[in-house]
DNA sequence: GTCTATAGGAGGATAGAC
DNA sequence: GTCTATCCTCCTATAGAC
């Protein structure tokens, strides 16, 4: 967002390094604050990693906390690729969700971030805590539309609240998050998360069958 | 636990002086502790709160991780008194979970520190790690085994496993409570919890009226 | 674009007086 | 049981050389 205009000179060709070598940066600010969060990862942490100074780093980010939203835009930028929130079908979304919690579970790094830090930045003066506050609305927002969708089609079960909905969907994803964090076996995070749209979803497992799903809706109904 | 012998003699009288001391360190530790964690958390702002000096508190308990583990002790303590989560009843421990997330959502400061020392103790060299990976096995068995209770009087709707009810529940509970501290407008807790139970319970709400819901059961079934 | 050097500060912990 | 004084470690950030 913000550095559109060195995007496009290191496309040129001009500062193709600086470019390359602020990727580098951000993997490793990333690794650095999954463990432990922000005020615990250290920019000589990170500064080591990429085998530069602390000062050849603070070049490229002028301080500590515009590092970790730097890393925050990137990490959200490269997860708008996997998961369309705004689909036009409500379900396809709620199966995107859980294809990407089982894609989450394969680079724990990213959990470990956004875990630590969402607790973290709890605290409003975190620097990061607008970041997740607009993120949280944005995300509720969106899901909640994707609820009102499947209840326009009828296959919300019981008299749910499609905002209730949305919000318990988001708390089931991050709780379990951190149970998994803090033991990998006692938890299959996107399994779990299938059961709970299951449970809210009449015929969520069922596809391309939509014929039989309208048969079933008509007759619980 | 294991200061049971200083308690003892603080009932003779002896060290009472001594034991209001810790109290009043124990509560000043939670909420610096509950602001943005633990590594976050200084023992200088806690020593302020209580009118000491640093070293004055360090006599109290040994060093900082020391300190930690005592308030976690005794919250514990505190809420084992609030919630019996090896009730006869099923259903009755869940209906204590929801009193509890309503209890906890008036001491905001018990779910700061639980929800950020969750997510900052996921780090296995966290000195809280071990507690909390404890404290979540223990939990889990627990509420797993309210689950089993339920699942014997045929009140368990679908067919839902209890242990993966059990971790849902503890999941739902704890990603509550991170949007909830975000944006204490976008949730209750207490309410979406309830939701949660009710989807999975069959008359979670009704309490009086077993041979109702045992005619409801056999309706359904 | 990256380095060295260094300022400047906060935090945890210990020793010993009172 | 509490304090003062002190030490050491770790951190962010800046200035200026290369």
């Amino acid at each position: 967002m913000t550095d559109s205009n060195t995007a496009r000179r290191a496309q040129r060709g001009e500062y193709a390094k600086s470019e390359v070598t602020r990727g580098a940066i951000l993997d490793a600010a990333l690794e650095v604050f999954a463990q432990g969060g922000y005020r615990a990862g250290s920019l000589r942490d990170i500064a080591q990693r990429v085998n530069m100074s602390e000062a050849g780093l603070l070049h490229h980010f002028k301080n500590k906390s515009t590092l970790l939203l730097a890393v925050l835009d990137h990490r959200d930028e490269l997860s708008s690729k996997i998961v369309d929130l705004n689909d036009a079908d409500g379900v396809e979304t709620l199966r995107a969700l859980e294809r990407l919690a089982r894609y989450n579970a394969s680079i724990p790094g990213v959990i470990e971030l956004f875990c630590t830090l969402s607790a973290e930045a709890t605290s409003p003066s975190h620097p990061a805590h607008d970041y997740f506050v607009r993120r949280y609305q944005y995300v509720r927002t969106s899901i909640t539309d994707s609820f009102h969708k499947i209840a326009a089609e009828g296959r919300l079960i019981g008299d749910i609240d499609p905002y209730r909905a949305a919000v318990a969907t988001i708390a089931m994803m991050d709780g379990l998050q951190v149970q998994w964090l803090l033991d990998p076996s006692s938890t299959d995070m996107a399994e779990a998360l299938a059961e709970f749209f299951r449970g809210c979803v009449r015929g969520y497992d069922l596809d391309a069958l939509e014929h039989i799903l309208d048969a079933q809706a008509e007759g619980v109904a």
